[in-house]
Parts: structure tokens; C-alpha cells; sequence
DNA sequence: TCGATATAGTAAGCATGCTGATTATTAGCA
DNA sequence: TGCTAATAATCAGCATGCTTACTATATCGA
């Protein structure tokens, strides 16, 4: 018995290994080229129009840096615009081009559905008391994170 | 409301994020260069002793190539010895050199200590709870993955 | 035994995810 | 006002994690 099977981090590991398999798997079946990243900030700014990048990056977690690439590629694919703030000429503001708009209507649906496939095997109050254990132990771990949740404004 | 917040593929990242985080955290702490996969890697190896790279890589449910790479960099470091096997000329046998020996007896109380961070923010009961979780959906999602668990031999 | 098939490992290439450094710009303070 | 500190974004560099393709070797079946 291999000691790291039942340790938290192997079995965090293996499970987001799942949900990006997943993701990836449904995505391929939609002819849709987008990761879980992609969709995130894509979902975020339409959230948010004209958010910057480093508050894009608090608003889902992800790291300043990683996140400017994202970007780079979601604006080559033309789903999402940037352009220099007239407020603060070292930001970029975002906004979801009409493409990115109508991606986003279209894979939506799917990317709720394809929640209840990353956790399987689970009966409905199990996957229940699941998502409410990993939204607390998240919640209270946020600071340990090297990009941590940073909301603002009622994201 | 950012509408991912509640999702489990969102949710499973931040807390991967977080689990890796503690991880490099702890382990400067200790002074020591070892990532969360180079550790599984090395433990596996030391628990099976003469094992294969494509055994190894099943034994702790990593995709084949990545797992060439983190072999590639605990050699690097004198942790693991390669050598081409006799029986099949084609496989790579894997060995822990005492140098890896001395370090997983170092890292060894410090990892199981940092699993308790991993998970803050619950009691015990919850964090028992969640756990049980995680191993019944990830073991059930288990094929899912690219890098499916496929232990043999009583692992 | 030979030929098709499968397997072990590696290589190239791309996306995430991070660190530390650098540049441009803004904000704060004496 | 002018200097300093903070911030937004990017760059270089490294480790994961994956795909497809390739080479070397084993295995299986006719």
C-alpha cells in the first residue's frame, strides 16, 4: 500500500485530474476548442465587462502571470478584446467580443452539466455535502493559495 | 456572482492550488527542493523497489511522460538511480539511492504533518468526512482520468 | 519462425501555474 | 512639487500535465 493514497493532496491531485479530463472530453464533443481556464476568465469578464487583468485575476484565482497568457490566447482566438484603460494606462481592460458572447451561450449549459461527471460515483447528498466541504475548506485555506480569491464589488 | 464559484471543476482547482501551495511551503521551510510529485514519485519507488517507469507511472496515477521528466530531475538530484532492465531491455528499473533514502525519512513526518493544512477550516469529523469523499469519487472517476490509477501486485 | 501488434520510453509541442526580475505608470507623502 | 513606494503587466525560466509521433524491443499468432 503506497503511503500517499489516502493523503489529501494525492487525492486533491487525482480529482482535478478527472474534472480536466472531463472537461477536455465534453469540450472535444462540442467541436469546442476551450480549456477550464479559458471558460473561467471567459465567464468572469462577461461577468465583469471592462475588468482589468490583475482584478480578473483575484475575481477567479489564478495567478497574474498564467493569466496574461490565457488572455493572449483567448484574444488570438478573438473571443475576448483588450485594450489599454483611458483610466490607468498599465492596465488592460477586458470585454467578450460577440463571438466570445455567443461561445459562451452555447457551451454554458454544457459546462454545468459536465459538473455532476467530474464527481462520480456519489449519491445526490453525498456530491451535496461534498461541494459544501471543498467551498469551506477552500473558503479557509484562500490565503494559503499563491492567487487567491480577491473579490471585490460583489463579484 | 461569479457563476464558477460554486462549481466542483472550480472548487477542486483552488484546492489543488492550495494543497500545492502548503507543499513547496513546508518544504522550504525545511530547506529541501522537493515538489508534491517528486515526492509521490519517490515514495512509490521506495515502496517498490526495481520498479518500472510505466509501472511507476500507474502506481501513483501519472501520465507516462511527465513522469520521464520528474525521474529525469530526481536523478538529476542523485535521489534515483535509472538503469535499463535485464529482463526487458526496453524498461527502465527505478531505485531509491540512499541519498533519496535519507531524504524520505526527512520528509516523510513533514508530509504527513502538512496534510492537516491542506484541509483547514474543518474539524475533524468534516475533514474524515471529506476525505472519504474525495477516495469514494475519485476511485469511482478513476478511469476518467488520462492517468488512471492502475495498481498491481498489492500496492 | 516470421510478421503483425503491443508496449516502454523519449521527443516535440502546447497550456497551466509558479518565481523573480523588469518596465511603465500611478499614488502617496514630505 | 518631487521623491519614493506601490501597482499592472510582461519576460525569462522552470515544473506539471497532456497529445501525437517515433524508436526500440517484446509478444503473440499464423
Amino acid at each position: 500500500m503506497v503511503e500517499i493514497y489516502n493523503m489529501a493532496g494525492h487525492l486533491v491531485r487525482r480529482l482535478n485530474q478527472i474534472s480536466v479530463a472531463v472537461f477536455a472530453d465534453r469540450m472535444a464533443a462540442e467541436g469546442v476548442e476551450l480549456t477550464p481556464v479559458q471558460f473561467a476568465a471567459l465567464s468572469a469578464i462577461d461577468a465583469r465587462p471592462g475588468i482589468a487583468q490583475a482584478a480578473l485575476a483575484g475575481a477567479i484565482a489564478y495567478d497574474q502571470t498564467t493569466l496574461g497568457g490565457v488572455i493572449d490566447r483567448l484574444e488570438q482566438k478573438g473571443l475576448v478584446a483588450r485594450e489599454v484603460s483611458s483610466r490607468d494606462r498599465r492596465a488592460r481592460v477586458l470585454t467578450v467580443t460577440q463571438a466570445g458572447q455567443d461561445l459562451l451561450a452555447r457551451v454554458r449549459p454544457v459546462v454545468r452539466d459536465l459538473q455532476g461527471d467530474i464527481l462520480s460515483g456519489l449519491d445526490e447528498a453525498e456530491t451535496a455535502q461534498l461541494l459544501a466541504l471543498l467551498k469551506k475548506t477552500t473558503d479557509a485555506g484562500n490565503d494559503k493559495s499563491r492567487a487567491p480569491l480577491t473579490p471585490r464589488g460583489g463579484i
